[in-house]
DNA sequence: CGAGTTTGACCAGCGC
DNA sequence: GCGCTGGTCAAACTCG
């Protein structure tokens, strides 16, 4: 028996309570068992009642304020799934329409979460961001999110969305790290909710397009075509600037925003990226960096920042979606030194200047393989889960610092069913 | 010398 | 309207 194997029939060894934490298993995690355990078992028995699993309803009347649950949220052992670090963000990535498809349709086949009352049938809106958080360390467990309001229309407020995935660093483990899907309100999200929200093309596209007409339309660029050479250089740049995509500020429901521990600044997501910016943008001593998609055509962007509290934090936020595949002939093992055509790992630092890489983290990815298969494994095994509201924090990533749900599988034991369920046919783990 | 990164300047969006 | 801030550009720089 593998050692996954191993892994695995031990998480499905737990009992319909979920009371063996995956941190007992999967000591990596850094999750440990105390009252968080049951902060998050009371959320998650909320959503998972209001989704349909046969889970007692949370008692709201105890819901702590955001600061008290942030605090007592530091040692949760939390229902978290646990996914092998193997798994990686550029199969998520690769394709945001892929991920969206993969996702609503394992959710829509999903028995259970059809079941639940009409009542949780909740419009999110369209527009919506995705955030994963590649993250095993408890201290950025998102805030409560249960002090937000509920009135309505809040839905319909655009903002990113969280989804936890294994953290790099714990590699060492087959599994070793939470993974928590995320979502904007503190309410269940349904088929729906996700289909809208980890859709990132569709109508919205359409509508960039048109104001991105209307804008040139606007600037009469058209017009300046022919005369842009003969502007003064600080008009020409205006010009210049006014034309391109980047001069309005992104759209955050084109956004997938990813949080991970990574010693690496640019870690692979299989795509190639080229720098052209690096700031130190406010409350985040630490800068930064923003990268173009090198494919022809392909206006995806990103930027990288560190955590503003922990550097061991990497926060990589996606803007757009690639029109194109992952590229192929090269090999997402990240070993070794990268040639200058397309990569977009910093080279070795210079000469006063901050190093912008580390080795560790290629290493760190060398013993990540392989990564569509375990994108498969969260794509097929995870992702019809329901997941329930449980904190925000996307802290140092927006000016304001604004309090926004997350959301957590609701239930050990359905992810421990759903992962066996899939993991059987699809892999064909014998148990 | 080609290719990628760094960094200061510039611009536009947003909040007050 | 103004100032702050995030995002981008492009010259200068570095490396192989």
């Amino acid at each position: 028996m593998s050692d996954c194997d191993g892994i695995v029939r031990a998480m499905l060894e737990q009992t319909d309570n979920g009371l063996n934490s995956i941190s007992q298993i999967f000591p990596k995690t850094n999750l440990s068992t105390d009252h968080q355990s049951e902060q998050r078992s009371s959320l998650g028995e909320r959503v998972s009642s209001r989704i349909g699993f046969n889970v007692p309803p949370l008692e709201t009347e105890n819901i702590m304020s955001p600061f008290a649950v942030s605090r007592s949220q530091t040692n949760v052992p939390s229902p978290l799934i646990a996914v092998s670090p193997g798994f990686s963000p550029s199969a998520l990535l690769q394709s945001p329409k892929k991920f969206s498809n993969s996702f609503s349709q394992h959710i829509i086949q999903s028995p259970v979460a059809n079941d639940g009352p009409p009542e949780m049938v909740e419009s999110s809106g369209g527009d919506y961001a995705t955030t994963m958080i590649f993250n095993n360390d408890v201290p950025h467990q998102p805030m409560n999110f249960d002090h937000m309001p509920h009135h309505e229309g809040f839905y319909d407020i655009p903002t990113e969305e969280s989804v936890y995935v294994p953290s790099h660093e714990s590699h060492a483990d087959l599994i070793g790290a939470p993974l928590v899907t995320s979502f904007e309100s503190d309410e269940v999200a349904n088929e729906t909710d996700i289909m809208n929200i980890i859709s990132l093309d569709s109508e919205d596209e359409d509508e960039d397009y048109k104001e991105d007409e209307e804008y040139k339309e606007d600037e009469n660029v058209d017009e300046e075509d022919d005369s842009v050479d003969e502007l003064p250089p600080r008009k020409r740049r205006k010009y210049e600037v006014s034309d391109m995509f980047g001069a309005k500020r992104s759209r955050k429901d084109e956004r997938v925003i990813l949080r991970m521990e990574c010693e690496e600044d640019n870690p692979d997501d299989g795509y190639q990226w080229r720098k052209y910016g690096r700031k130190i943008v406010n409350g985040n001593s630490n800068p930064r960096s923003y990268y173009k998609c090198t494919y022809g055509g392909c206006n995806v962007k990103k930027h990288v920042e560190r955590g503003a509290d922990d550097v061991k934090l990497l926060v990589v936020t996606y803007d757009g979606k690639h029109n194109h595949p992952i590229p192929t002939g090269r090999s997402s093992n990240r070993s070794g030194p990268r040639n200058r055509s397309g990569f977009s790992v910093s080279q070795t630092p210079r000469l006063g200047r901050l190093p912008s890489s580390s080795s560790a983290c290629q290493y760190c990815y060398s013993s990540l393989e392989p990564h569509p298969d375990m994108a498969l494994l969260y794509m097929t095994g995870l992702s019809k889960l329901q997941s329930f509201p449980v904190n925000h924090n996307h802290g140092f990533m927006y000016r304001h610092d604004e309090p926004i749900i997350d959301r957590v599988i609701p239930d050990r034991t359905e992810v421990y069913n759903g992962m066996k369920d899939r993991l059987l046919p699809n892999f064909g783990f014998n148990f």
